[in-house]
DNA sequence: GTCCATGTTCTTTA
DNA sequence: CTAAAGAACATGGA
């Protein structure tokens, strides 16, 4: 479910609800769903007040008020959700943890549970593997990073310490936007090519973003809203439909174990 | 029953 | 040795 934009969205809806509030109690309804495994969560939270609440790459950082910036963050999987529901309501399937602020219970849910919370600790970085983010990264530096890997492009670009936050959906579209083939070798590409690549990236996260990312199967943001970006994709599980550009249909593969959609006459660049 | 799924990590292969 | 490819993880919906 969530890449950059849904996770960015989840973190502008949640920002003004939790930021300064005290956590008053915090509920482990699953202990497994938590990282490093031993971590006493209640003992760590319970009393201290939230300062900051930050996105890196598709991780959501919770940096706490006391004086040593302890920080948890909590990645969201395929599935998960983050949502802030009214205090004592009562727990969804799936829920796993639940931090209680005077506010609202800040409700954390999993089915598949490839998600998870993983504590960090005083002074805690949330930097660790991945790489620079897509919206500030400059075209040089793209270039650079991908020059490095024979990999088709598409594979470099899901591996987030090459980049943080790209997922299947935006990848695809992005080498569309660029017209690049998803097969093509990532050191393969003209400059021009990665110049357009990383515009491209920018240009589609920007609009997702906006439109609060894509909802197709689990994602909300902190209020329960879905996002309306998947009305605007243009490959993305549109196998078979008409080009949006040339009306050519729709061709889909797989790559890497991963569906990868795109039209065989707009992305041609493939050797 | 089958296949598929927005992600990551571990294992196997080259 | 390293890079790349493949399998595994857990659950639910079509």
């Amino acid at each position: 479910m969530p890449e950059l934009p849904e996770v960015e969205t989840v973190v502008t809806s949640l920002r003004p609800k939790v930021v300064g509030r005290m956590i008053r109690a915090v509920h482990i309804r699953r202990t497994d769903v938590i990282d490093p495994p031993e971590t006493d969560l209640p003992k760590h939270l319970t009393g201290r007040a939230i300062r900051s609440i930050d996105r890196r790459g598709k991780r959501i950082i919770f940096t706490l008020d006391d004086e040593r910036a302890s920080r948890f963050f909590v990645h969201l999987g395929m599935t998960g959700r983050l949502t802030m529901n009214q205090p004592d309501s009562s727990a969804p399937p799936h829920t796993h943890v639940e931090i209680d602020f005077d506010t609202g219970r800040l409700r954390f849910t999993d089915p598949r549970r490839f998600g998870g919370l993983w504590w960090l600790g005083p002074d805690g970085c949330a930097d660790e593997g991945m790489g620079p983010e897509p919206l500030t990264l400059r075209s040089v530096e793209l270039g650079r990073r991908l020059a490095k890997t024979t990999r088709a492009v598409k594979s470099a670009l899901l591996d987030q310490s090459m980049l943080a936050g790209l997922g299947n959906i935006y990848v695809d579209e992005a080498l569309f936007a660029s017209a690049i083939h998803p097969l093509r070798p990532a050191h393969k590409l003209t400059g021009d090519q990665v110049a357009r690549l990383n515009r491209a990236i920018k240009t589609v996260l920007r609009r997702a973003i906006r439109s609060r990312g894509s909802s197709l199967r689990d994602y909300v943001d902190a209020d329960g809203v879905s996002g309306s970006f998947q009305n605007l994709h243009k490959v993305y599980d549109r196998a078979g439909k008409p080009c949006r550009k040339c009306k050519t249909p729709i061709e889909r593969i797989v790559l890497g174990g991963r569906s990868t959609h795109f039209c065989p006459k707009c992305q041609r660049t493939r050797s």
